[in-house]
DNA sequence: CAATCTACTGTACATTCGTACAGCACGGTG
DNA sequence: CACCGTGCTGTACGAATGTACAGTAGATTG
């Protein structure tokens, strides 16, 4: 379990069996959902036997939970690569735009968050519980540093954190299938951009 | 292919088998996902047996098939109800509110929708397609009546009135599971409402 | 009554899936 | 050399799943 294997190139070709196939789940899993890739797919593509990913991660459930800490582990080395100098608005900026360039270099991060977090699944070990956790002790050391607001709650911070980042990524795909469906517009005019926000609800019980 | 089933009491009892084999194909579609639900699933659930399902129906496939066209049938209908009256912004909002309402009635196909969206599945007549035909249809209408602006692309419109009505829907699952994760805040503060909104792109190269 | 159509049941089958397992090559260590 | 751990292959198997099909009861029609 010591995981060595994580050189700075991820040529497909050098890695480890073990991280070819866990880059293969990734990929698969974002595509088809973990439910609509056999494992025999998985194996195909990491170009190994459907034994050899039972040797190393011994159930697909346990491959899963290995993907999505990995996906973790992209979030934390983003942030880490941020400058942690300036206000709290700068660190924060800065972290927010090393998260946005890592998910939007591997688009199959976002595309099985999008699943992950659509899907209720089975609850257990979640991977929005992880990035909570990571985003809430962000928000902490922040917190400690001065560099963020005591005064709100701090599962709102994080909410704010998340809903804003991930928010825009999800429902892109849907606003540009909209647009491919009338497809004259989508030449001349850029495609809409999704600006997502949170606001304090002031009364629960009107206007939906 | 008559479909005359459909009463003004949807209670479960009254149903023809195969309303009530669709109704139970939709709950555990949404719950489960459609590759999720064995069909015996949903025989068990409508109180049949498989071999029914295929007598109605042929095919999972043309199952969910059916499932779709009713959910589709459902926003046409909660749009009908509607009144057609007054300015264009007014009509909007009603038909808006009726949609609304609807979908805070029947959360399985809030649910459905979630995972139909994210699920590309082969391009065919699917779900986001017909629903986009549908709400066309209705800017087409309006603009027919001088109730709409024929100035944006068509397009515009339809994306603006589905991601705002949808996005919300889809977002607020996942601000609910996060705040969840920070439980204290749970009691005392309301969860905070997501609004999505759509926006020009200026320039699709600053900031993210 | 005979014939037929329809809603419906229960079984059977081929396929696909996750997983278990026996075995092989090979490199390091006593 | 013998031993063993490790990375890896290939086969096999039980469980689950979609679907085909034969058959039954009851209402309708000639």
């Amino acid at each position: 379990m010591s995981e060595r294997e994580r050189a700075q190139s991820p040529r497909t070709e050098d890695l480890t069996a073990r991280a070819r196939i866990r880059h293969a789940a990734l990929d698969l899993f974002a595509e088809r959902g973990v439910d609509g890739t056999p494992m025999r797919a998985v194996a195909a593509r990491a170009g190994v036997t459907v034994g050899l990913i039972v040797h190393h991660f011994g159930t697909k459930e346990a491959l899963r939970e290995a993907v999505e800490l990995d996906i973790v582990d992209r979030f934390a080395e983003a942030i880490a690569t941020a400058p942690a100098e300036g206000s709290g608005t700068d660190v924060a900026g800065a972290r927010d735009h090393a998260v946005a360039a890592m998910l939007a270099a591997s688009p199959a991060v976002v595309d099985y968050l999008r699943r992950a977090v659509l899907d209720p699944h089975g609850e257990r070990g979640d991977l929005v519980s992880k990035l909570s956790a990571l985003a809430a002790d962000q928000v902490g050391g922040l917190r400690r540093r001065g560099l963020a607001s005591q005064r709100s709650p701090i599962g709102e911070q994080v909410l704010t954190i998340m809903i804003r980042q991930l928010g825009q990524l999800f429902l892109q795909p849907l606003a540009d299938r909209i647009i491919d469906e009338f497809g004259q517009s989508s030449d001349d005019a850029p495609s809409p951009l999704i600006i997502v926000r949170l606001e304090n609800r002031i009364d629960t019980s009107t206007s939906q």
